[in-house]
DNA sequence: CGGCAGTTTGATGTTACTCAATTTAAGTGG
DNA sequence: CCACTTAAATTGAGTAACATCAAACTGCCG
């Protein structure tokens, strides 16, 4: 019995279906078949739904990145409310800056339930030193979210309600669709309303009724964690920046 | 004559008054007396107000900087709106993610004339490798970068108009004191009421009415470029996060 | 069946936008 | 120094988008 099926694992990497190692992801797809790599041995954890997941405890050191389920990385305010700044998928780090830095000023829960794997920062941080595709993939890494926060900024300051919660989900689609195949235009997503509200800077009962608006114009419909595409062109328009 | 006065730059660095070398900035602070980084020659020149400066032509491969004067990052859409994304202030790289990437998705306009070095790409890149505070400095400008983006967006998507006004304030506040004595509460601010408003996703009509509101209540008054402060606390609590 | 979390719908309120006019400030050439 | 020009700031009135509040409805699970 292979130490990862022991290890309560799914067999397969959600993010990676062609590689049976246990974490991979933006940052680990530039490298994953070079073997030095698969030094860092990865410990691998289990967060239940709906709990935040701490992934820069002082002592530890460690680097997250999320094996299955789903998490999102948010801002917590004062007054109770929170701005969801990304959703996490399989293969996605915690935070590409905790390799070099301590503090970050988000937080990050769990989504679903979430399988997540745990790596020495020490040991990424001599990689990115001594190997020029770690390093650039650690680049990378950063550098999408960084793209991925300055689309959201341009969304949630210039955009109505319905093209916010057409570029999220076009967005997610992309993203889903990187790390696995979608024949019939139908996606998994786990989202809550409440969650599409908090991420694109609206009510959940606005978002609900931007939903309806499409589900009427039969351009998609949301429900039970699935997202069924039923007029791409149309979304586009709608969501899609410039 | 020294080379610097010749090029008709200033003679001090504004980002780094202690210093006389052309270009610092948060990317170059860490480095400045490394004296091996200097033999990365810096080109100089001038832009306009108002004008935009390309800052990744293919062929060039540079890395610029500004060195004097105030300029933006900013996403263009459709709709002849903007969102800017972040002021530039001397010392700030145009784009930390050139450095190893061809694909940038904002523009930068000049705010003010300004004075802009100059590097070759692939230089700095061959000190990140073999330099390690190199590529610290470069990672730590990145998410610097990513960690403004990440508070503007909670900012944008879910504060009132005031606080999102208060917000910038504070941290272009924050930056410029980080780079200049700043003795009486007053600070140097050459923005229009349309550039606050493109950056925090409101129409100037209603970034004036904040203003009136924030002079009525004696806690700043901002004109002629300069913005000056006389309730610091209040305008802290209105506009700090969490 | 009851309980619960999430969704849906309606009615009403508030924030910020739009449009348009007026005032102020900053040049510019005479 | 003064007309003239122009860009920016300011003010008011009306409107649209989204929030808030509250209730009803759905599916799910014990």
């Amino acid at each position: 019995m292979p130490a990862r099926a022991k290890a309560g694992l799914p067999d397969r990497c959600v993010a990676c279906p062609q590689s049976t190692i246990g974490f991979c992801g933006a940052l680990f797809n530039a490298c994953l078949h070079n073997s030095s790599l698969r030094k860092i041995n990865p410990r691998f954890s289990t967060v239940r739904a709906g709990q935040r997941i701490p992934y820069q405890s002082q002592s530890s050191g460690d680097i997250l990145i999320l094996c299955t389920g789903w998490a999102f990385r948010y801002c917590q305010l004062a007054d109770d409310g929170r701005q969801i700044l990304k959703f996490l998928l399989p293969g996605d780090l915690f935070s590409p800056a905790t390799i070099f830095s301590e503090h970050q000023s988000f937080f990050v829960g769990a989504l679903t339930d979430v399988q997540v794997g745990r790596m020495e920062a020490s040991e990424i941080r001599k990689k990115c030193l001594s190997d020029e595709a770690v390093m650039l993939a650690v680049f990378n890494t950063m550098m999408d979210d960084g793209q991925d926060a300055y689309q959201l900024l341009a969304t949630l300051g210039r955009r109505p309600a319905d093209a916010r919660v057409a570029y999220l989900l076009l967005n997610l689609m992309r993203r889903i669709a990187s790390r696995s195949v979608i024949p019939d235009h139908r996606y998994p997503l786990p989202l809550r309303q409440q969650h599409i509200a908090d991420a694109v800077g609206l009510t959940p009962v606005h978002v609900n009724r931007v939903l309806a608006q499409f589900r009427d114009q039969k351009i998609l419909t949301l429900a039970g964690g699935t997202l069924e595409i039923t007029d791409l062109a149309e979304l586009e328009r709608i969501g899609s920046l410039a």
